[in-house]
DNA sequence: GTGAAAGCGCTAACAG
DNA sequence: CTGTTAGCGCTTTCAC
């Protein structure tokens, strides 16, 4: 059967081809029993309206992207960007919204996807996490007028719309809540160089640190990768400091870390305490136990779509700057218990 | 600025609309000074086409679809899936295509998640992986005219293009290196009940086992969920029968059940020595060392919008299955050396 | 409350 | 090799 259009339907129930749209679009002024016969004959027929001709004429195509730059390149290592990515799909779902994703590999990708981003008709919106600081695509899109939102502070604010949590804040506290359990030696395990939450996560530990009078000891921090077995490196780097606290950047690398220790014949907490960063399911697992700083990551999806479409209705004026709560979540691997006897 | 059209460049070089668009679209019947020249203009200008308006003439959008079922829960917690898209984002990539994404939170996103995929002039056609018996949208992909292709075995074939690997064969395999090293008790971690993949690997161990004189003993066969956390109970589950060997249906799952066999104070592969599924990059980690099946995890992924591609320009006639190899990855877990001492 | 008509911006015959 | 001419299938004024 070839397919039904509009007017189809429209001739089918004798009606007009606007009179069909209107109940399609859910305009009020329509005749309650034509409008039942209409979507009778919709359903019956099995029609669905074509979308790049609805696209066409309305200036609306109902899709939004997330773009994860070439930087992001531990999508399929960190549990965190696929839970990302999941809460941004739920976003859409809830709103009707389709989603377009863009993986990029590699410099060639990343030409050939800017112009698809920004051809028009394609996309109503993007949503673009924030990278390192020499990621072009935000300045380019800063430029254009694709309505945006940055998932995450970006390195140059410039009126850039973005959501993000504390970082800082909720890196000193988990910082604090170690000094305050009386760890001597507190480390810090952080994320790739380069990007604006190793760094804001780096400054809140520092930042803890000092104002409980403590020392910046170089040697008990460390680089890490986001990985988990750049954790187990990083740990492994570490341990010669003789840390008996530390705060990971991220609960991937947490694990990691935790391993290492485990190899060399150390005990958690009793050796060596933890605390990590996102809440990532397996945190949670029976066996690891992790205290941790969690991060809405679903919610931050969500929220993500809601102020994008925000930004698509009401224009991107003013900049608009959520920022989530994060939530000390207390486990394990910190030895809480064993203060408390 | 307002937005550009085919028109403004046409008339910006002085000629017609259809040479404009000829470029464009490489036409090779195009005076190569003229093309010079419209090239240059759309340079200048930064005019990028309209995709909608595009996909509306020419019933063709660029855009393929990939669905993951709600059965498919494992989205961010099997590294899998994440690699999985990450694949068939690269064969999108490579062909030009925008990759579109559906993840099923639950039943109420299913039901709007048809009718968007359904809808004409958005999708060219659609990726799905297989899931459950009872998975409607295979049956309902099946009836409508969308090119699609199955991402593993469906339940029900009925033509169905798909792309798989042999799953039996490979488990089968896997099976037998534990026979010839000479284990004993040789047991095996499924996945979760009621999905192809799970089926075909149990069938490949069961196989294998049968083919070696060896006894099923149902004993040494538990369920996990393709989650670390189900490996790690199966394994809790599996220790009071005594087994020496573990293959695994996915390393996820072995990873957590490693775990469990050293919290319990065992040696890997000392006292239980493993095989996995998938070759995740987890498996190659310093730490764990996994004797495992390597799928071609990110090659699954682009060979798919390949074929996808091939039936959206040939047709869904005749039914394609496209098998692809597998290989068994050594490394320490299964204890090679041990033997060949 | 409903219909007619004018596009939305592009592709693709078809002439020339 | 290039221009003219129809649409693609829908939304959206604007009359009535």
């Amino acid at each position: 059967m070839a397919e039904l259009t509009l007017e189809d339907i429209a001739k089918k129930v004798g009606v007009s081809r606007s009179t069909v749209s209107r109940v399609i679009n859910g305009s009020l002024n329509v005749n309650s029993e034509i409008r039942r016969r209409v979507m009778d004959v919709i359903h019956e027929t099995g029609y669905h309206p074509n979308a790049a001709a609805r696209s066409l004429a309305s200036q609306r195509s109902g899709v939004i992207g997330l773009m994860l730059p070439r930087s992001v390149s531990s999508f399929f290592t960190d549990p965190f960007f696929p839970q990302l990515t999941q809460g941004v799909a739920y976003g859409c779902n809830k709103n009707d919204l389709t989603l377009s994703l863009y993986l990029v590999g590699n410099k060639e990708d990343e030409e050939k996807i800017y112009p698809r981003i920004s051809r028009r008709g394609l996309l109503d919106g993007i949503l673009i996490q924030a990278g390192q600081p020499d990621d072009r695509l935000i300045d380019y899109l800063d430029h254009s007028r694709v309505p945006n939102v940055i998932l995450g502070r970006p390195f140059v604010l410039n009126g850039a719309n973005y959501i993000d949590v504390d970082n800082i804040e909720a890196a000193a506290n988990a910082t604090r809540h170690l000094i305050k359990l009386g760890y001597e030696r507190i480390a810090t395990i952080t994320g790739t160089q380069n990007s604006a939450v190793t760094l804001d996560r780096l400054e809140g530990y520092t930042l803890a640190m000092k104002q409980a009078g403590r020392e910046i000891d170089d040697s008990l921090i460390v680089e890490g990768d986001f990985t988990e077995g750049g954790g187990y490196e990083a740990m492994q780097r570490l341990l010669p400091a003789r840390p008996d606290a530390v705060f990971s950047a991220s609960d991937i690398m947490a694990v990691g870390a935790m391993r290492a220790v485990q190899d060399a014949g150390l005990e958690i907490p009793g050796d060596i305490a933890f605390v990590g960063f996102d809440d990532i399911p397996m945190a949670s697992s029976a066996v690891i136990k992790l205290t941790t700083i969690r991060q809405p990551i679903l919610q931050f999806g969500i929220k993500a779509v809601e102020l994008l479409l925000d930004i698509i209705t009401n224009g991107k004026q003013p900049a608009r700057r959520v920022m989530l709560e994060t939530e000390l979540v207390i486990r394990e691997s910190c030895g809480c218990h064993k203060v408390n006897i």
